[in-house]
DNA sequence: ATCGATAGTCTCTAGACAGCATGTC
DNA sequence: CTAGAGACTATCGAT
C-alpha cells in the first residue's frame, strides 16, 4: 500500500531496480510513515541487520539523485563497497553515474576512509554532496575507526552545513544521545524477517562436560532436520580444532547421499592451489579434509578464494556446519537456521574479556535464513547450570552496552584529528582545535554528561595541549607568527592515512640509519602499527624464523608475529611462494601478499620521508624494494615484471630462467614456449625487450 | 621394547581501512 | 590483575 504512495518516478526505479520487492516490512513502512522520504532532517534508521536497510538508504538517494543532487554512501569494508556498487549500478539505466568518488559519480560508494579523506582535502567534492548514507553508523563506538568515522561527520558538517545525514544502524542503547550530536531524528524498529529464538545452554543438559559435544548434538539435529549450523569461537586454531572434531564425529552419521556434495566441494578446495600451479598449504588440507564430512572452518587466515567458497557452499546447502572467529560477524551475509557461539570471552590487549553483548546480537543474529527457516535459534553453550544462568542474563536479557566516543582514549586519533585540522588549515590554534573537538561526538558526550560536563573543557584543553606537545617535538607541527603549521613531514602524515605512531617509527629509522639495510628497515615496519601482520599457526618450532631473522642480521628475544611477518616478507622478496612460506615458518601464510602489499605502500611512505627529511641518497632502492614488495621479486626482476603489465612474478622468473636478462634477440613464437605465455603476452614482452 | 590411555603442564589468543591533488585571510 | 581450549609431555600399566 505504501508502495503506491511513492513518487511516479520513484516506484519506477524500484520495480526496475529491485524486482522481487513487492512491498515493504514493517520496519521501512514505519520509517517511510515518519515522513522520512520528504524530510530534510537528518536521520538514524536502528532496525536489524537484514531487514531493509540498504532499501531505506537507497530510496532516500535516488530521490535527491531525482532533484540532481550527489550522493555518497559510507559503508565500512571493501567487500561491502563492491556489493552495493554491483547492488547500484542497476541505476545508471536511470541516467544517474555509480562510482567510488563523487567526482566522477552521482552516487557513490566509499569505505570510511576514503569518505573522510574527501572531509579533509577535496572540500569542493564534498560541497557538492546532498546526502551521506552511512551504513553500520554504530561502528562509531568501535576503538580504532570509530574515531575516523566521528571526525569525518564533524568535519563534513562544518565544510558543508546544508548536507543531510542518513545514518543506518544496529539498535544502540543510547540512540536518543547519539541523535542529538547529530542534529537527527530517530527511528527505531525491531522486525526481523525471520523470528529469534535465543537460548542458553549448558554441558550437564546433555550429561557431558565437553561444549563440543553438545555443538555435535546441535549438528546432529540440524543433519536430521536437513539444516545448517554456524559455530563462534574466539581463535583461528579453534575454528579448525572444532571443525576437525565435529566432522571426525558426525562421519559415520551423514547419508552417502550428501557425501557425495561434501566430497564436491573439498574437491575443489584443494583445486584453488592447483589452479595456481601450487602445492596445498597444510591449512588447505586441514580444511578439504573437514568439508569432506560437510565440516569447514572460516578465518581471516585463510585464502579469499576458499572463504568464497565455503560462504557459497554453504548458502547453496552443500555444507553442514561452518566453525568461524568473528570473521563472520559482519560484511558477509551468511544466515543458517542455527547459530551456537561457543567461546564468549576474547583475548585482548587487556587480557581476557567478555564479548560485549553487541557482539552476541550481532552473531545471533546470523540465525534464520528469510524464505527458508520460520525460526532462527541461537545457542550460547555454557559448562554448569549456575554458568547458563548468568550468562542468560548477561546475554539474552542483557542490555548492550551504551555507545561511547573512543576517542579520547585513542591517543593516535587525537593526533591524526589535530594534523588533519592543521593542514587543513581549519585551525591553527589550541583555541580552534578545542573547538573541532566540542563539535565532535566525543565533545558532545562529555558536555552532556552529569559528571564530565564541568571538566570537560578543562580535560579536553589538556589533551590537546599534550597532543600538541607531543607532535612538535616530533617536527611534524611547527608554530609560526601565522599560527600552528604543519612541517612538511607533518603535511606528508596528514595526506597519509597511517597513524602517527608509524610515521615517528619510520621518521627516527631514517634519522638514524647510516646506509639503507632493508633488512633492519623490514624488521621496523613489522613493529609499526600500519603492517597487518602474518601470525603464527598452533605451537610449532619458531627456530626457523630466529634463524631467518639472525641470517639477516637481526637478533631478536621473542619470536612473534612482528618477526613471523618480517621473515615471511623477506622470504617473499626472494620469491619465495606461499606454500613455501608456510612450511618454512609455521606461519598462516594466505595473508602474505596482503601484508606484502601493505609493505609496498609503506616503503613508498618511508621513501618520502626520507625525501622530506632530506635524505636523498637511498630513494632509488626504496623505489625498487616498494616493488619487489608489490611484485614479490628479486630486484633483476624488476625492469620486466614492470615493463610487462599483468606479466607477474611466476612468468617473469619463467622467461629470466629460460633467456636470461636480454630479451632481445629472441622472436614472439619463442617467448610463447614458456608456460602461461601466450599470443598477446610474448607480444608485450616483446615490445619491452625491443624499446 | 612398544603402544596407548590418562593426568598434568604449557602455550597462545579476532578483524582489516586508508587516491581523486584544498581555501583564504 | 582477569580465561580456557587444546597441544604437548610425562607417567604408568598392559601387552
Amino acid at each position: 500500500m505504501i508502495m503506491e504512495t511513492l513518487d511516479y518516478n520513484l516506484k519506477d526505479i524500484i520495480k526496475g531496480c529491485y524486482p522481487h520487492i513487492e512491498n515493504f516490512n514493517p520496519a521501512q513502512k514505519a520509517v517511510i510513515e515518519s515522513g522520512y522520504l520528504d524530510a530534510k532532517d537528518n536521520y538514524i534508521i536502528a532496525i536489524p541487520t537484514a531487514s531493509g536497510k540498504t532499501l531505506l538508504g537507497i530510496l532516500a538517494a535516488i530521490k535527491a539523485l531525482l532533484n540532481g543532487g550527489k550522493v555518497i554512501y559510507a559503508v565500512p569494508l571493501l567487500s561491502i563497497q563492491n556489493e552495493k556498487l554491483k547492488e547500484f549500478k542497476l541505476l545508471e539505466e536511470y541516467g544517474f553515474t555509480v562510482g567510488r568518488h563523487p567526482q566522477s559519480s552521482d552516487l557513490s560508494v566509499m569505505v570510511f576512509e576514503s569518505f573522510d579523506s574527501i572531509t579533509r582535502f577535496s572540500w569542493n567534492h564534498l560541497r557538492e554532496v546532498d546526502l551521506l548514507i552511512v551504513d553500520e553508523f554504530h561502528m562509531i563506538g568501535e576503538y580504532s575507526r570509530g574515531p575516523t568515522i566521528e571526525c569525518a561527520l564533524t568535519r563534513s558538517h562544518m565544510v558543508n552545513p546544508g548536507m543531510r545525514i542518513v545514518a543506518l544502524s544496529a539498535t544502540l542503547q543510547n540512540m536518543e544521545e547519539i541523535a542529538g550530536w547529530l542534529n537527527a531524528r530517530v527511528v527505531e524498529h525491531d522486525f526481523r524477517p525471520v523470528p529469534l529464538h535465543k537460548e542458553v545452554l549448558n554441558t550437564e543438559m546433555f550429561s557431558t562436560r565437553n561444549k563440543n559435544d553438545v555443538i555435535v548434538k546441535i549438528l546432529e539435529k540440524a543433519l536430521e532436520e536437513n539444516s545448517q549450523a554456524l559455530a563462534f569461537v574466539s581463535t583461528r586454531r579453534f575454528t579448525e580444532s572444532l571443525a576437525s572434531f565435529v566432522a571426525d564425529k558426525i562421519k559415520n552419521k551423514v547419508p552417502p547421499s550428501r557425501k557425495k556434495a561434501f566430497r564436491e566441494v573439498s574437491e575443489k578446495i584443494l583445486q584453488v592451489p592447483e589452479k595456481k600451479g601450487s602445492r596445498p598449504t597444510s591449512i588447505c588440507l586441514k580444511l578439504a579434509d573437514s568439508a569432506k564430512n560437510g565440516v569447514a572452518f572460516h578465518h581471516a587466515g585463510l585464502f579469499s578464494e576458499q572463504k568464497e567458497i565455503i560462504e557459497d557452499e554453504f548458502r547453496s546447502g552443500n555444507l553442514l556446519m561452518i566453525t568461524a572467529t568473528p570473521s563472520l560477524m559482519y560484511g558477509v551475509n551468511l544466515p543458517s537456521r542455527s547459530v551456537v557461539i561457543r567461546d564468549y570471552t576474547r583475548w585482548t590487549s587487556q587480557g581476557p574479556q567478555k564479548i560485549p553483548v553487541f557482539d552476541y546480537e550481532q552473531m545471533s543474529g546470523r540465525a534464520g535464513r528469510p524464505q527458508y527457516d520460520d525460526v532462527g535459534y541461537s545457542y550460547l553453550i555454557a559448562k554448569t547450570l549456575d554458568e547458563a544462568y548468568d550468562l542468560q542474563e548477561y546475554y539474552v536479557q542483557g542490555e548492550i552496552e551504551p555507545t561511547h566516543s573512543k576517542l579520547i582514549e585513542n591517543k593516535d586519533a587525537i593526533y591524526r584529528q589535530i594534523i588533519a585540522q592543521i593542514a587543513s588549515s581549519m585551525a591553527k590554534n589550541p583555541v580552534e582545535l578545542q573547538e573541532f573537538f566540542s563539535k565532535t561526538f566525543y565533545g558532545y558526550q562529555m558536555e552532556n554528561s552529569p559528571y564530565m560536563s564541568t571538566f570537560a573543557a578543562e580535560s579536553m584543553e589538556y589533551e590537546i595541549n599534550n597532543a600538541l606537545e607531543f607532535l612538535m617535538h616530533n617536527g611534524i607541527l611547527q608554530a609560526t607568527p601565522e599560527g600552528l603549521k604543519t612541517t612538511s613531514l607533518g603535511l606528508l602524515i596528514a595526506k597519509s592515512n597511517y597513524s602517527v605512531e608509524t610515521a615517528v617509527k619510520l621518521k627516527e629509522f631514517a634519522s638514524n640509519m647510516d646506509e639503507l639495510d632493508i633488512y633492519k628497515l623490514i624488521y621496523q615496519m613489522c613493529h609499526t602499527p600500519d603492517l597487518p601482520l602474518i601470525s603464527f599457526k598452533g605451537r610449532k618450532s619458531k627456530d626457523p624464523v630466529r634463524e631467518k631473522l639472525s641470517s639477516a642480521g637481526i637478533f631478536a628475544v621473542d619470536m612473534q608475529n612482528a618477526e613471523a611477518t618480517a621473515a615471511s616478507l623477506m622470504e617473499w622478496i626472494d620469491e619465495r611462494n606461499e606454500y613455501e612460506i608456510e612450511n618454512a615458518f609455521h606461519v598462516y601464510a594466505a595473508t602474505t601478499r596482503r601484508a606484502a602489499y601493505e609493505a609496498s605502500l609503506l616503503i613508498k611512505f618511508f621513501r618520502d620521508i626520507c625525501q622530506v627529511l632530506g635524505i636523498y641518497q637511498p630513494l632509488r632502492d626504496l623505489d625498487i624494494l616498494s616493488a619487489r614488495f608489490y611484485y614479490g621479486v628479486k630486484e633483476e626482476l624488476i625492469p620486466l615484471v614492470l615493463g610487462v603489465k599483468r606479466l607477474g612474478r611466476k612468468r617473469a622468473r619463467a622467461l629470466f630462467k629460460a633467456f636470461g636478462e636480454d630479451l632481445r634477440p629472441f622472436t614472439e613464437k619463442e617467448l610463447q614456449k614458456v608456460e602461461g605465455i601466450g599470443p598477446k603476452l610474448a607480444a608485450a614482452v616483446h615490445r619491452y625487450a625491443q624499446s
